[in-house]
DNA sequence: GAAATTATATTTGCATACACTTCGCGCGCT
DNA sequence: AGCGCGCGAAGTGTATGCAAATATAATTTC
């Protein structure tokens, strides 16, 4: 057994919903926090055997996270075989990008909500701002924390306005930037001042109900996070080989005759 | 036989790809077309069935048609029954405020291409303009023309720009947009002027390369849209009764003693 | 010894089978 | 006549089996 290279068991594991809804999530956790890592190859046997299932919920599992951008079908032209899909500074830009202007369009909002709800939301994610700050300060860093309050910051805002296909569209880009969150995350010369104080902005903006502010300054803090996270990735190597690289020993083969 | 509802082989049959692929294409045409009602319930079986495939391949298309939003489950808790999503005013506000802002963000880079390419593509879609203008006009209508050349026009400059994880969800997120296109292009008395108007400001904006203005020409050119169609299909009414309504007669069912 | 060819192992695509949950309806009971 | 109660029926969730496609190893041929 060439790979223990993942163990499903070993990070979050919902006990409920469907077969192919766990093995989405837990795969997809997988890959995001880089358990998994870009350019492996994934076997429908392997995960089912992991997971002790069968193929059929997996197939579905898998189907999704090709959907969503998480894998990407590797080598042959008839068969879909595939692989998590590498990092690029490409794929920052455009993400980030995407998202930023997603949010940007939902905060925009805002300034049709009254202003007692308008403040309570800022105070709120005040709150979550100044958590975020300390984490960052804290030494050793809790990744996970971060990568935790990241979420739930930009989650609370873009909640109060979005609707239901925004959320959508939301939830399954999210933990695409993710992925990349998390590797700036565990790097220890990660900074998060600029950040928090961008998010300060973005409160104001909407503790004053102006939509239009409140906009630029989603957008802003997006693109200077494009940056940061550009800069911190490229000094890594990226990108490994994908293609069918080490397959287990074989193991006999043919009766010697 | 309750339903000759819907007939697989009426519309585009794509003969080549894998089979939850073509399942998801024809499906997605016909709801998209309006084929198969809003609110009609999708059962597993008879969709193998019509398509004369076994359930496996059927269910992989389905939880596509689930994600993107074109299928909306319905009834029991535990397991997950489909209909098709109802028509409303809500998500029209809300998918054309998305779509408009993908757009806008993606033509908002034409202001770091190069003169001649930013000449031709202006061209190209005056071209385009004029043969929707035409086709609008002309009496009875082509709805299925009129259909494909306003998704050229867009398709046609965000592809300029846009980069793989964008064309992905715009891809996703397109056809939803049709379905609500398909039910304005099919009324007497829908308008196009406007729109085709408003396309020549989009043009203007990418022959300057004004980045910003072409943004802005986009998210009002879809802005002014919404309230266009939500006026049109308001006046229809939509969203039928879901729920597990006319089963088909249940035949004998007891031998009797 | 290199190239072509055959054989074998992997792996996906799809179908079929079965289990389990939910819903509806008739039947008996009061 | 009304009201549980339970028996199917309908439909989804998951496993398994088989065939086709393809990569890799083995073998032959020049």
């Amino acid at each position: 057994m060439t790979s223990s290279a993942y163990d499903a068991s070993s990070i979050d594991s919902p006990v409920h919903g469907t077969l192919p809804e766990r093995t989405y999530q837990q795969l997809r956790s997988l890959i995001v926090r880089g358990r998994i890592a870009p350019g492996a190859r994934i076997v429908e046997d392997e995960v089912a055997l992991r997971f002790g299932i069968s193929r059929t919920p997996v197939r579905e599992a898998l189907a999704r996270l090709m959907q969503e951008g998480y894998l990407t079908p590797i080598a042959g032209n008839r068969r879909t075989e595939a692989a998590v899909a590498p990092l690029s500074a490409r794929s920052v830009q455009e993400l980030w990008g995407m998202i930023g202007a997603l949010e940007g369009h939902a905060v925009r909002a805002i300034s049709k909500l009254p202003a007692v709800q308008r403040e309570t939301l800022a105070s709120e994610l005040e709150q979550l701002n100044r958590e975020l700050r300390r984490a960052s300060a804290a030494r050793p860093r809790d990744p996970d924390r971060l990568f935790e309050l990241q979420a739930v910051f930009h989650q609370r805002f873009v909640n109060e306005t979005a609707g239901h296909h925004l959320l959508g569209v939301y939830a399954s880009l999210r933990p695409q930037v993710q992925r990349y969150e998390w590797v700036y995350g565990t790097r220890l010369d990660a900074e998060y001042e600029p950040s928090t104080n961008e998010h300060l902005r973005i409160i104001a903006a909407i503790r004053s109900g102006d939509g239009l502010k409140a906009r630029e300054a989603v957008e802003t803090h997006w693109e200077h996070a494009a940056v940061r996270t550009i800069t911190i990735i490229e000094g890594i190597n990226l990108a490994p080989k994908p293609r069918r690289t080490e397959r287990q020993k074989p193991v006999p083969r043919r009766r010697p005759r």
